[in-house]
DNA sequence: TGGCTTTTGTACGCTCCCGTACAGCCGCCG
DNA sequence: CGGCGGCTGTACGGGAGCGTACAAAAGCCA
């Protein structure tokens, strides 16, 4: 399974998917933002003023527990959109989104231009279809962390990274992914140790390199291969 | 946090919230069924023929791993609907969906009268908002089981179940609860105990008895509060 | 170049839950 | 009313990951 071949300048795919016609309509409102790690992009129960389509920007969202423990639930990039409460009805939802993988995203404004977001155009459609698929994401993520050793959910979450981000490497430190993967930092170091060793990854002080993709793979669980598929069925 | 009214006639929340003349129309296609614990309502990728709402009966979605292990990804019962993907542009879902506790759902059949998928109509805004609330369940889910320990756990799947049946007790095994909970039967056991000693719960061979609300809500952990009001906040 | 900060490596005891196994018990059905 | 099958209680060793703690190395800045 082939890391996703990236589209001509690096378009978000949901955008890249409308119809001419309708894209151009909305290019008006659009808007380019560069993307640092830790920005925030929602809080939970804030309105949100903005829909961000991120292009090689990666996203998370994360549930914090009132302890201060926090997990990602999901991964946003370019396949997806940040701000989907907008086209369910609300304008905020319960979960923190931030900026994972340096890069940069389309924007649009909140309250979408009216012709968007009723019925006829095509991004509707598309939407639906989103989130669906991300609903299979989160499902099969949680079912992941109960049923699976953490070294293949490692494996699995550098995989869907990877399938994100432009090149095979990006910034990263084991701290952060700690974090991502609600296990502490040194049982990260270990799981990423194995996954060095055997030559599939290489990292060095916050910075990690893809180094056999398929051998990363094949030390993922199926989860990987379940939720990749099951965004082509939808949105591929 | 006191279990929510019955609506009047044990009516599914998400029809209840349809005005009175789209309901009317809808009515001729409606079907009721009696459904039994084990009864599967949708399988994996299978075209869905039926989208039900259930009154008195609560339905799981669970994940299948290839191993054959199988996790609870979300509850349904009278606040929501089996069925969502007809409403996102697919027609089948990656869960399998079967009942957990017997009782009597509302059948639409799939392909909706145009009418009332298309916009203008209640019922989708209706939808959407249910679609959200579902994510965020999943969601919270999830962290929650990475994150809590089995009895807090099963304190919160006894409340949630609690809130979508007519009375206070409902038939159910320790088994199937390890199944619900990916846990093994035995450790159930040991959280159940718990549950029993501290007389927040009643059960004998199959059939449990909340006996104390309010203690088996401090039982749980903040997970069930989170859920719930997320549920008022979008459908309440 | 040298010092400081950030990141990574590793160790140790501990807890929760697992896998497995078996015993006891309830309640239905013959 | 007795047996059998399904449900519940309990035990024991084992392993994965935790909390904590400290050391080493890598890069940044002065």
């Amino acid at each position: 399974m082939a890391k996703p071949e990236p589209l001509p300048g690096f378009e978000n795919r949901v955008l890249a998917a409308l119809p001419q016609d309708e894209y151009d309509r909305l290019k008006n409102s659009m808007q380019v933002f560069q993307l640092q790690r830790g920005t925030i992009l929602h809080e939970p129960g804030r309105p949100m003023s903005r829909v961000y389509f991120p292009r090689t920007a990666v996203a998370s969202m994360v549930t914090t527990m009132e302890d201060g423990s926090t997990v990602e639930v999901a991964t946003v990039g370019n396949e997806g959109l940040v701000g989907l409460p907008v086209f369910l009805g609300t304008d905020s939802m319960s979960f923190q989104v931030f900026i994972q993988i340096n890069g940069d995203a389309v924007a649009l404004p909140a309250p979408l231009p009216r012709e968007t977001s009723s019925n006829g155009g095509a991004l509707r459609p598309l939407l639906a279809r989103y989130t669906q698929a991300l609903l299979s994401q989160i499902a099969q993520s949680g079912a992941c962390s109960m049923l699976h050793p953490i070294d293949q959910r490692c494996a699995r979450w550098l995989l869907m990274s990877h399938d994100r981000v432009p090149g095979d490497d990006f910034s990263l430190t084991q701290e952060f992914l700690s974090q991502m993967l609600g296990v502490r930092r040194a049982t990260v170091t270990t799981a990423a140790s194995i996954l060095q060793r055997a030559g599939y990854i290489r990292y060095r002080r916050g910075h990690i390199q893809i180094a056999d993709r398929e051998g990363l793979e094949s030390a993922s669980c199926e989860c990987y291969r379940v939720i990749r598929s099951e965004y082509e069925r939808l949105i591929g």
